[in-house]
DNA sequence: CAATAAAGTTCCTTTTTAGAACTGACTCAT
DNA sequence: ATGAGTCAGTTCTAAAAAGGAACTTTATTG
C-alpha cells in the first residue's frame, strides 16, 4: 500500500491519517492553534523548508482543515485560519501534547501546563464518554464496523 | 529544521510527533492496539513494505512504545507488545478517530462506533478535566511554558 | 528432500525533503 | 525614481525516505 491509498481506506483512523498524518502537518496545525495565520510567520517558528511548508498549507486548504483568506489586496495576500473542521482536531492536539509531557522528557527541563481561560486552574485532561460521564480507556472499550 | 530534531524541542506536541509522526507508525499501533503482535500479520494488514515496517517497529521499541519479546525458541521468533508508555498513547489514537469519523467520510459507506464493554452502550468520547469535569476545547484553554 | 513459515535484510527505483536561491507585486525611505 | 525591504510563494539540486521485489536464515512438515 501506498501513503496516498489511506484516503479510501475504510478505518477512520488511516482516513484521519489521510489529512494530517504528513511531516510538519501537525505542527502547522498547533502553530494555527497559537494564532499563527501567516507564511512567513509560520516557516520561520517551524523552520521547515517552503516548498514542504506551501504544499501543507495547500493540502490542508484542499481538506477544509484550513481556509485561505485575503487580509489585503495589492498586492494580493492571503492568511490561513481553521475552519471549524480544524478546530476540531483540538482535541487530537492535546491528547498527544499530554501524552507527551508525561512520557517523552525534553532535553532541557521545561513543560507545558494547560490552565482553564475561565478559572486560572491548572486542567488535566482525560478522555470521557459524553453521555455518562465514565473514563475512557483501551480496557474498557471495543469497536464495532458498522457496514450498512 | 530536520525532521530528526524534533525530539530535542521543547513542545510537547513536537516530542510527540519525534516518536510517532512517521508515516504509517500510528497505524502499526492501531493494529497493536487491535491485538496483533507479530511481523508477518502487521505486514499483510498495513500492506507496506517490510523495510518500513521494521523500521518503525526497531524505533517504536527504542521509545519504549513497544516490547519486544520472544514467543518461541528454535527458531528464535518475537512479537511486539505495547508497554504502559504504548497504551497511554489510546486516547490519541480515539481522539483521532472520532475526528475522522465525524470529517473525513469514507468513500464506501461505513462506519466505526466506539461501545462500553461494560454496558455494551455506544461511547461518544470528548475531553474533560480530571479534577471538575468540565468539557475542554481550545475555546477555554490556554498553555503556559513552565521554564525552571 | 522439497516446500512452507516467520522475521527480517538487501538491492534498486521512485517520491519526498532539505537547503538555498529566485520571482513578482508591491511599499517605503532617500 | 532608485534601491532596499516585505511577503508569499516557485524553482532548482542533492540527500533521505518509501515502494517493490527478491533473497536469507533457522527451523518444521509432508
Amino acid at each position: 500500500m501506498k501513503w496516498d491509498d489511506l484516503r479510501s481506506e475504510s478505518c477512520p483512523v488511516a482516513r484521519g491519517l489521510s489529512v494530517i498524518g504528513d511531516r510538519w502537518t501537525m505542527l502547522v496545525l498547533r502553530d494555527c492553534f497559537l494564532g499563527v495565520r501567516r507564511f512567513e510567520q509560520m516557516q520561520e517558528r517551524l523552520g521547515i523548508t517552503r516548498h514542504v511548508l506551501a504544499d501543507r498549507l495547500r493540502k490542508l486548504e484542499e481538506d477544509g482543515v484550513l481556509r485561505r483568506e485575503a487580509y489585503q489586496e495589492r498586492p494580493l495576500r492571503h492568511e490561513y485560519r481553521l475552519t471549524e473542521k480544524g478546530k476540531a482536531l483540538y482535541p487530537v492536539l492535546l491528547t498527544l501534547m499530554a501524552w507527551a509531557e508525561e512520557h517523552v522528557p525534553p532535553d532541557e527541563k521545561s513543560s507545558m501546563t494547560l490552565l482553564s481561560r475561565d478559572t486560572g486552574e491548572v486542567l488535566e485532561p482525560v478522555l470521557t464518554d459524553a453521555n455518562t460521564g465514565q473514563r475512557i480507556t483501551h480496557r474498557n472499550v471495543t469497536a464495532r464496523r458498522n457496514t450498512e
